[in-house]
DNA sequence: GCAATCATACTAACATGCTAGAATTATCGA
DNA sequence: TCGATAATTCTAGCATGTTAGTATGATTGC
């Protein structure tokens, strides 16, 4: 379990943990979001205990914020806290993952249909802008911004019914897929697919046509999920044991 | 704004939250629970000052589990925190009505489209039982035994997909819709309406007819937001100036 | 060598002191 | 009388001391 250097048992959390600067708000919300992205890149690996001492000393904050932080993570069922014991980086679990892909599929069904009537041509413009890059992303072969355009897309879906939180929401639910998703190498064939599955959820979208949209939707979801399941074999000491 | 008798100025807050045995877990979820409880029935109106001072000499705990408790809130949108200055119970806002709304339709459509196709009999002839005693409730006039029953229809319909974290989600979203609904009288023709929507949705599902659920599903929740709207007019002091 | 017990070193949870900034009230000036 | 300014009193946010419970490793008894 334990990885780091010997010669350097505090190498290992130091360089996992970004810069309160990089972030905004107060130092407690600045701590939640340092600790948030290093869990959700696998900087700390599920199943890891979570050391607030030493998150104190990298951070240069007291245990306050930081036990701030450990809380919101922890509603969020990205860390496990075991009272008067410790706190654990939370495994993966495909129970989750598929409740959290359950979750996003709903919502963005429900907008997706709700958009067929009332999508703006602008909005439409929109889309199409981002799926533009996102084809010259994949073309590039820069996966990394393939993938911000790709959760940019989403969220502009969400954000055109003029609802503020629900975006949130889904993100919050689908936290435990993008954080499963760091695992898949992504595949150039497979990413050219992807952007196929967009193509035609924009498609159906603009076409204000609702259930073609939510067959788009659907499929895409469902192969994001194919690619997932194989995950517990291939790794897993990363899952919780079920 | 200030409704407390002159006389006592500290009875108001005393009243207002139940002790913390009536709850479980450590002391911060428990202030948790009982500040939630107070919020969500109106026991403290939207827009008022939360005095944390106040808030732990009536619990006799000290300012961390309290503020621990309002960070909860807060995220959950109960309550707004003002930096430095104070915080206070969130108005309404029928942009977040509508929104939570959304949610819960969102949620419960894939749901009860879900099950329409994997329900089993002994999970319909709970949904049966539940709506039995529904009716009960409704010929003796019990309100608040009704809607407790109307809470747990939905409980159980989301639950019986197998997903555990949903129904949690799906009731945070509903929070603002359940405490605007506080402030209706419900009176006895509603009532019967609503538990016929009820028999509707659950006839649907059972029939495993995954349109004629969601029909339902939107009917019946079309028609508590028309019961929701005129409130704005009618409490505007409880809404967000918008 | 091995099991049971005890001491030590951790942790989360809670209590409390302190600080900077906002809001309110009181004071002052015209 | 009224407007501007200064003092007081709030608050959230942060730091830190304390406590109780857990896990680990050493020690003892056999």
């Amino acid at each position: 379990m334990q990885e780091n250097s010997p010669s350097d048992p505090t190498q290992g959390s130091e360089v996992r943990l970004r810069s309160l600067d990089s972030y905004e708000g107060n130092l407690a919300r600045r701590t939640y979001a340092a600790l948030r992205e290093a869990i959700l890149t696998l900087r700390y690996k599920p199943g890891e205990a979570l050391r607030k001492q030493d998150i104190c000393a990298t951070l240069g904050v007291s245990r306050s914020p930081v036990a701030e932080a450990i809380t919101r993570l922890s509603n969020e069922g990205l860390v496990d806290v075991v009272p008067q014991s410790g706190t654990f980086v939370a495994r993966f679990s495909m129970e989750e993952i598929r409740e959290g892909a359950f979750l996003r599929e709903s919502i963005e069904l429900a907008c997706a249909e709700l958009l067929a009537e009332i999508i703006t041509d602008e909005q439409i413009t929109e889309l199409r802008r981002n799926l533009r890059l996102q084809k010259v992303m994949v073309e590039e072969g820069d996966f990394a911004e393939f993938y911000r355009l790709d959760g940019e897309m989403h969220d502009l879906i969400i954000g055109f019914t003029g609802f503020k939180q629900l975006s949130t929401i889904a993100k919050t639910g689908w936290l435990h897929v993008d954080r499963a998703r760091q695992l898949i190498l992504p595949m150039p064939g497979r990413v050219a697919e992807t952007l196929q599955e967009h193509y035609d959820l924009v498609d159906a979208i603009a076409a204000r046509d609702p259930q073609a949209a939510r067959k788009a939707m659907r499929a895409h979801l469902g192969q994001l999920m194919k690619s997932l399941i194989p995950l517990e074999k291939t790794h897993p000491e990363l899952f919780d044991p079920s």
